[in-house]
DNA sequence: CTCAAGTGAATGAATGGTCATTCATTTTGT
DNA sequence: ACAAAATGAATGACCATTCATTCACTTGAG
């Protein structure tokens, strides 16, 4: 009847029954995902209506429960998704690379480049997310606890590698480059000018690797 | 008739008569405010009913309408006044101060300190805060730009005194101190483990100061 | 000193509005 | 004609807010 994939992974490849096409059933559920994250975006996912969602997905109230448990249900998997690709992409781009700090100097821009290139999906992200520790503790497990350690592991690596300091804790580094990233985006966020983010991770590096103190 | 102080300003010396005492108001008022952020620290603002605050501070539920003028001005008050008394502290703290690197240092430290005193209190300012675009340009807007316009500054001195790189955006560098210092408190709250917050201030301003490459 | 009237703070049950979710019915596709 | 998919009106919970009533004091007349 209904369909609910668990999670519905990725962009699914293959339908559900045999060879044919039902790719009605996996656009929908897209239209709802895209429709969920504008309205999200724009009005907090707790005053979001439900028929809102529907409304901007051009399809009735009822429908959205053919494709989702239930509200909470689209928010998680606007997330998991999310999460999943940025890091599957993370891993693709930073492994043919042979030094620590090229490394994450590439995902600092990934970062920036990812959630810069799609306002309302950074909103979702920087601001409805983190509304709830509930959220956080959920958002922390799946997926966002992964990404800090990729950028500890290649802290890690450049001590070994003498790129780095080696009387520096790799866990709080990474909280720093992390947090450091994360208000650049939530700074753009919130202004009204409209300005590139991706360009801020040349600056963060640059403070990252070489500190404010004059040389 | 009603209180409804248009904003509950600080301590308040004076109370609302003459002379004797009608103490009894304002302590009410701080009591329903300390409810409500246990309340909203441990089941978030949406999901928090005025009656849990009510219950919490052991009054009916309709007393707390005598004190605020709805479920959203109690948050509102409860940003306002700690913003208020965090920057002045802040800024009095840091006045005797000579060297800009110092006044950074006691800033990251207080910052540390003050959150990392009060779970909840925490919670409330890194979690629920930031829930809702709406509740983050008001808190932009009162205080939080003030801050880091504070943090800002003490860069720029810095770099007048010759200690830090005038290569650098000052605005850049004080959203990634800020960044790296929220990202802190952020972890320290989801972390189940109770660890001590302030001490983390070394830690950021020496990657901050220093950077991370090998001298 | 005593107590009846007055005052306004406090109470908590009732109200009203808002949605998430359901499901009987209709539409679409084969 | 049948099944699957879609519809949207109806349902039922839930909660912020209101307000008629109670309660705890104070005051001042006798």
């Amino acid at each position: 009847m209904t369909i609910h994939s668990l999670e519905g992974s990725s962009l699914m490849a293959a339908s559900r029954t045999a060879d044919v096409s039902t790719r009605s059933g996996t656009d929908k559920r897209e239209a709802i995902i895209r429709a969920a994250i504008k309205v999200f975006a724009r009005k907090g996912y707790f005053s979001s209506k439900v028929s809102d969602i529907a409304g901007q997905a051009k399809i009735a109230d009822g429908t959205v429960y053919l494709y989702f448990k239930s509200k909470e249900e689209i928010l998680h998997s606007i997330f998991n998704r999310m999460m999943e690709s940025f890091i599957s992409e993370g891993k693709r781009e930073i492994e043919g690379i042979e030094k620590a700090d090229d490394k994450l100097r590439r995902i600092a821009e990934l970062h920036l480049e990812r959630l810069g290139a799609d306002r309302d999906l950074a909103i979702v992200f920087q601001v409805q997310l983190r509304g709830s520790i509930k959220f956080m503790r959920e958002f922390s497990a799946a997926g966002f606890a992964e990404y800090l350690d990729i950028i500890r592991r290649t802290i890690s690596e450049g001590q070994k590698q003498g790129l780095f300091r080696k009387d520096l804790n790799p866990v709080v580094c990474s909280k720093i480059l992390f947090g450091a990233l994360d208000e650049m985006v939530t700074n753009w966020i919130l202004s009204k000018k409209k300005f590139e983010l991706a360009p801020a991770a040349g600056e963060v590096l640059d403070v990252f690797f070489n500190g404010v103190a004059r040389a």
